[in-house]
DNA sequence: AACCTAGAGCGAAACGTTTCGCGATGGAGG
DNA sequence: CCTCCATCGCGAAACGTTTCGCTCTAGGTT
């Protein structure tokens, strides 16, 4: 492998001036052409580690989601991907199945590796430890959920009026009674979304019946015990939506088992995955988030701090959500 | 950030000896617990690249998927990711958006950073590059898919019996007409499905009829083209099987669209996402793929290639399916 | 004509490790 | 008692960059 010191030999120059040539630096334009057939030649490349010695920079950011099997992440992450590749930085991807114990040790290791910068959605919310970061200088990117309490960059739909929209949907087809599948209560994005909810009711004077906000737990088993429960009740919701995607898959399977009539017993609206409303009968309605967008305003975010540019620091972007009305909703009528 | 100096100064030993034990070299045990102490005091950390710089390692595998957005590969990378972890390897991911120009630069990008080992999921199979990787020592498992002509490690699902099984669960319930979806030509799991379906058709000494086997192209697109292609033939197919997971969308969509009853007038074999097996109705039946077995053995192959132990090179594995009939097969009856 | 300044290139120290070869120690074997 | 060898620790060079401060030149300003 050729080295900064062969390029050097090769075409007469010293050492520090390749350097600055690598490095944009002022080098006469005819030298600088000597120098870029030199590297051509030789086939030089930069020592990441060499250079990452002397400035304490590894080119390379970390990445923090709570699961590699969940498309929303992931397709996030491939955006990110490509946005830091394109200024040259590599990505350390990890994830942290959903555990908040690996959520911590994960991260250590990212520290560990010395990434230059980190983008994460955490479930722990360790204030402290990512506060210690911050102070470090090592910027930190939130995404899709804040930590209350903790001044950190965050990127994030704007869950709040995502369901605020979805309910209102549902009450424009002249529902009344309807039924909501909230995250834990732990979990911030669940909190914004059934307040969401319940603005909706206060602002169309709607009565609301606690007993139809349902506190699931995001995951499969949780959406399915959710659609049964409501199906046991005197008074059953006319609609339901369903505020993440493992639920959602949770809630058709419960609905097949139970042979619920979508949409003449229930209308219902899906969250997160646009391709789950295609092959499910009849056709679901989603409220989709802007993947596309949070992950290039994450990335583009992570680039201006990295250059130091700490502008409106906090920033928060809550990016506006997107609602597909299909089939599974239609018009409510008394039996 | 304290370094080896700081824990040398501390102790009174020299650097040298500091380093043995980071290392594991022989240091008397009393030793061994004052530089212990001292590590823990002054929270020392080695520098990996400090290190690296030296050892020319950088204790970090690049791994190339087609996509972030297939849960098939993601499942399985996050598998091995867990696994390198262990052995200290932070892993590099990258996709390349099923664009055969993308893989080499992706792949480029990788070396670039200086990754010790790679594994890769190959769409382009660039046999020259990848050997040249493999002739500078950088060991590379190729996941998935083999190169023709490349002496390469390999661990991939045994697609030939997954096909043939699937279609003899056909066979034994009576089905004497079966659809096959193939993925396109050029991908080598696509032959290697075809191959057990021809296979199985000579076993059981069944007809067989070309126009059953749907060149398609992997795409959902392409899932939903087959089904309406099947259907608009004079003599149907009476069962179908799909080969891989976008397909088997389309092909439900398809099914949807038109109308066909599963299973009375459709028996349906799907692949690759349990999940959806359970969101639909009837439930699907579907091969599924090890993902498990083969992150596991991809990554402690590369471990074991990374010791410097070829043995037995190049090796290939090929892990079994699963096969999951649920009510989407029923016996054929003629009508 | 004298003075400045910006541009261009150079030399050397520094970053934090690993590793090679050497010296010291001490116990085992003859 | 001498030799030998293994164990333990040390010093110094090396890895491939960046960067600071220096010199030199050429052109522009007074």
């Amino acid at each position: 492998m050729a080295t900064i010191k062969d390029v050097a030999k090769y075409t007469g120059f010293s050492i520090s001036t390749i350097s600055k040539y690598m490095n944009g630096g002022n080098v006469l334009k005819e030298n600088r052409e000597i120098i870029k057939e030199a590297i051509e030649v030789l086939g030089y490349k930069k020592n990441q580690m060499a250079a990452g010695l002397k400035t304490n920079k590894t080119m390379t950011i970390g990445i923090l989601i709570p699961s590699l099997e969940n498309i929303f992440f992931t397709t996030i992450v491939s955006i990110i991907e490509d946005e830091l590749l394109k200024e040259g930085y590599g990505t350390i991807i990890c994830d942290f199945k959903e555990d908040h114990q690996l959520e911590r040790k994960k991260l250590d290791f990212l520290i560990d590796k010395n990434v230059d910068g980190i983008i994460m959605v955490s479930y722990a919310g360790d204030k402290e430890y990512i506060q210690s970061l911050l102070d470090k200088e090592t910027p930190v990117i939130l995404l899709d959920r804040m930590i209350k309490g903790l001044e950190c960059d965050c990127v994030l739909a704007d869950n709040l009026n995502a369901s605020y929209q979805a309910v209102e949907a549902l009450i424009n087809h002249k529902h009344k009674r309807i039924g909501i599948i909230c995250g834990p209560e732990s979990a911030y994005t669940a909190g914004e979304r059934r307040k969401g909810y319940v603005r909706v009711h206060e602002d169309y004077d709607l009565d609301m019946d606690e007993d139809l906000i349902y506190n699931g737990d995001y995951t499969v088993e949780g959406g399915y015990k959710a659609i049964n429960d409501f199906w046991q009740m005197d008074k059953r919701p006319s609609a339901v939506m369903v505020t993440n995607y493992e639920m959602t898959i949770g809630a058709i399977m419960a609905i097949n088992d139970l042979d619920i009539k979508v949409p003449d017993d229930l209308s219902i609206i899906g969250f997160d995955n646009i391709q789950i409303s295609k092959i499910v009968r009849p056709p679901l309605s989603i409220v989709e988030q802007p993947m596309n967008d949070i992950g290039m305003t994450a990335a583009s975010l992570l680039m201006k701090r990295l250059k130091g540019d700490y502008q409106s620091f906090p920033a928060t972007y809550r990016l506006k959500t997107e609602i597909f009305i299909k089939e599974s909703v239609a018009k409510y009528r008394e039996d």
